[in-house]
DNA sequence: GTGGAATACGAAAACAGTTTTCAAAATCGG
DNA sequence: CCGATTTTGAAAACTGTTTTCGTATTCCAC
């Protein structure tokens, strides 16, 4: 058993059935289609994991230059409202978008050392979730739970870590 | 049983022994007592929930009109740092401080109704979470666990949202 | 008590992340 | 391709929080 997921490669076909699917929302709001979302939509799905806005403006940036923060907003609360991407907030003082996954829904494991973050999931959790919430006459909607602390592996955690300093200063 | 704590009497001797717990922790940190210190601590200890920053700013007015936010945060800081208080985020943008419990962790039942924060602690819960950081090679440090949803209790819900509604007029 | 170094204060400015404004540009149904 | 509507990018505004700066307060040594 292996609750933590490996990175997956890019499956180049959800990430299509994604625009598509972006793309109707559009349309059914009556909204348009730009180059600008379109843009930006391809290089979001084309990322893995907990993207910040600024790490997705960079990429986008890549692609044109001239697109500017107010249009990654905008677009990606777009993107939340199609539900196709949920925002997550882990205390750092900034948002983060994953792309709502297929799978089922998880939680996550942050390491306060190398800022790695791991999803797992656990159906009794769930369950035991949901019993305490009946037990006190509540309806769950969402949650969220966070484990903050440290990986054990600490050669695979300081290997991660040295690789952030890099990216960050290249 | 009843996980849902009920809200309590302020605990008169509870709040002296913080206070003075806090007073210790400035002398031991080669700190000041003042008097506006001591008006803010004195009146976040005397209100009970998750405090934001400007609720307790206009508390803490009614006894010193002249403290201002600065202050306020300043000393927030101060109580986190002794590690009487802790903050917590909700989501909503906004720090909340808590009195740091003298009885166990606790986790939080939040109504998108009403806005009510429920308590609530779980030890079957915690003993999984630990589990499932064991398996995944991880040590928690601290956990977050937030059920959002709704009061299904929509009387005593709707009450408080009126409550509410009444005290951001008044 | 008083002097004086250290700390704290309050107001306002700075700050970070995000949202809004506005005039110009792009979209798209007719 | 017209024209109503939406979108864009740059910049300004906004929110919650932190920092700055000159003044005031604390408190230890005397």
């Amino acid at each position: 058993m292996a609750p933590v997921k490996p990175k997956k490669q890019i499956d180049e076909n959800l990430v299509k059935e994604k625009e598509t699917a972006f793309a109707e929302f559009i349309q059914r709001k009556g909204l348009k289609t730009t180059r600008q979302r379109n843009t930006i939509i391809a290089t979001f799905f084309r990322l893995q994991g907990h993207i910040s806005v600024e790490e997705l403006l960079n990429e986008v940036k890549k692609a044109n230059p001239r697109i500017g923060y107010a249009t990654v907003y905008r677009t990606l609360h777009l993107l939340v409202e199609s539900g196709l991407v949920e925002e997550r907030r882990f205390g750092d003082g900034l948002a983060r978008y994953e792309g709502h996954s297929d799978v089922e829904h998880h939680d996550h494991m942050i390491c306060l050392d190398c800022g790695e973050i791991f999803e797992f999931y656990n159906p009794r959790l769930e369950a035991l979730q949901e019993k305490l919430a009946e037990e006190n006459d509540f309806q769950i909607y969402r949650h969220r739970l966070e484990l903050y602390g440290a990986c054990k592996d600490k050669e695979a955690c300081s290997h991660r870590k040295r690789k952030k300093v890099e990216q960050a200063a290249g």
